[in-house]
DNA sequence: GTAATTTCTAAACCTAACTTTAGGTCAAGG
DNA sequence: CCTTGACCTAAAGTTAGGTTTAGAAATTAC
C-alpha cells in the first residue's frame, strides 16, 4: 500500500458512519467527487471526510441532497478548504435555520388561538401561509389553502 | 337534492385545497370517515373540512400520517367536535413544536463554532447529537454517529 | 499462490405521501 | 333520454433518499 493514496470507500464509510452505499449515492447527486485509482476502486481525500459530514449535518436542518450541492458549490475547487471556507459556507446555512426557526416560532404563536376558532378553514389563517417551506416530501403539487375559496 | 345530505368529494376537496385523491387516500390511512350515499358515493359532513384543515397544519409541522390519526383520536367520536376539542388536541402539538423549537435553536448556537472546527468530524460535536429525531425520512438505519470510530 | 475481503456496477426494492391512469358508474341538466 | 361531469376502484407511477441483491473484479492477508 503506497502512501497516501486515498481512502477506500470502506474507510470513509467507518469514518463518517454512513453506509458505503450512501456514499456512492452522494456520488451520484453530485455532492462528492472521488477519482479511482488503477483497479476502478474509489479513493477519496480525507477533506472528504469533513464534507460528508457537513452534508450529514445539512441534512439534519432539512436541506435537500440538491440544496446542499448548491451550497457545497460554494467551496474552493482548487484546493482543500479551510476552516474558513467551511464557516463561509455555513452562512447560508445559518441564515435557513434563522427563517426555520422564525417561522415555526410564528406558527406556534398562533396555534393555540387558531385551532379552535372559525379560522381554522379559511385561507386567511397565519396557520396557513404558504411562506414555510419546511415542507418536507411528498412529490406532486399540494397546494396548501391560499387559493382556496371560502370556507 | 336533499337538504343536508352531506358533501361529497370535490365539494370538501375545494373547501380545503386538497385533491380528491388525497382526501380518499386519508380515509385508507383513517385519518376520515365520510358514509357512502345510495349510489356508493362518499358523502362528509362540514366538520371534516376542519378535520382535514387540521391535518393540513399537523404536517406542516411535521407529524406523519399515523402520528395526525394518533391525534385525531383524541377528538370524541360521538358529536361533532366542539371549538374546546381541537384546542385539547392541539396541546400535544404545541409540545411537539416547542421541541423542535429548541433543537433548532441549540443546533443554530453550535453551527457557527462548530463547522470550522476539527470537531466537525468527531462524534462528540453537539452537532451530530441524535436526540433530534427531526429526522424526516429514508428507510433503513443511517446511524448518524455516535459509534464512528475516530477521525 | 490462494483464500478472504472489499469494491465494482446495474437494477430492483423500500417508505411516505400522494397522483395518474384505465375502465366503469352515478347524478344532474336540458 | 342522453350527454356531460363528478365519482368509483384497483393498480401502477412518482419523488426523495437510500438499501439490497447478484455476479464479477480488485485487494489484502496468510
Amino acid at each position: 500500500m503506497a502512501i497516501s493514496e486515498g481512502l477506500a470507500i470502506g474507510a470513509l464509510a467507518r469514518r463518517t458512519g454512513l453506509a458505503d452505499s450512501a456514499i456512492r449515492y452522494y456520488e451520484a447527486q453530485g455532492l462528492i467527487t472521488p477519482w479511482r485509482n488503477a483497479g476502478g476502486q474509489r479513493r477519496y481525500q480525507r477533506a472528504d471526510i469533513r464534507r460528508l459530514s457537513f452534508v450529514m449535518i445539512a441534512q439534519q436542518f432539512g436541506l435537500t441532497l440538491p440544496e446542499i450541492r448548491e451550497v457545497l458549490s460554494g467551496l474552493p475547487g482548487n484546493r482543500t478548504p479551510t476552516p474558513k471556507d467551511w464557516t463561509d459556507i455555513s452562512k447560508g446555512l445559518r441564515a435557513r435555520l434563522d427563517q426555520r426557526i422564525d417561522t415555526l416560532t410564528r406558527l406556534r404563536d398562533n396555534l393555540d388561538g387558531c385551532i379552535g376558532c372559525g379560522c381554522l378553514s379559511l385561507p386567511k389563517c397565519a396557520l396557513y401561509n404558504p411562506d414555510d417551506r419546511a415542507k418536507s416530501h411528498g412529490s406532486g403539487p399540494r397546494y396548501l389553502m391560499g387559493d382556496a375559496p371560502d370556507a
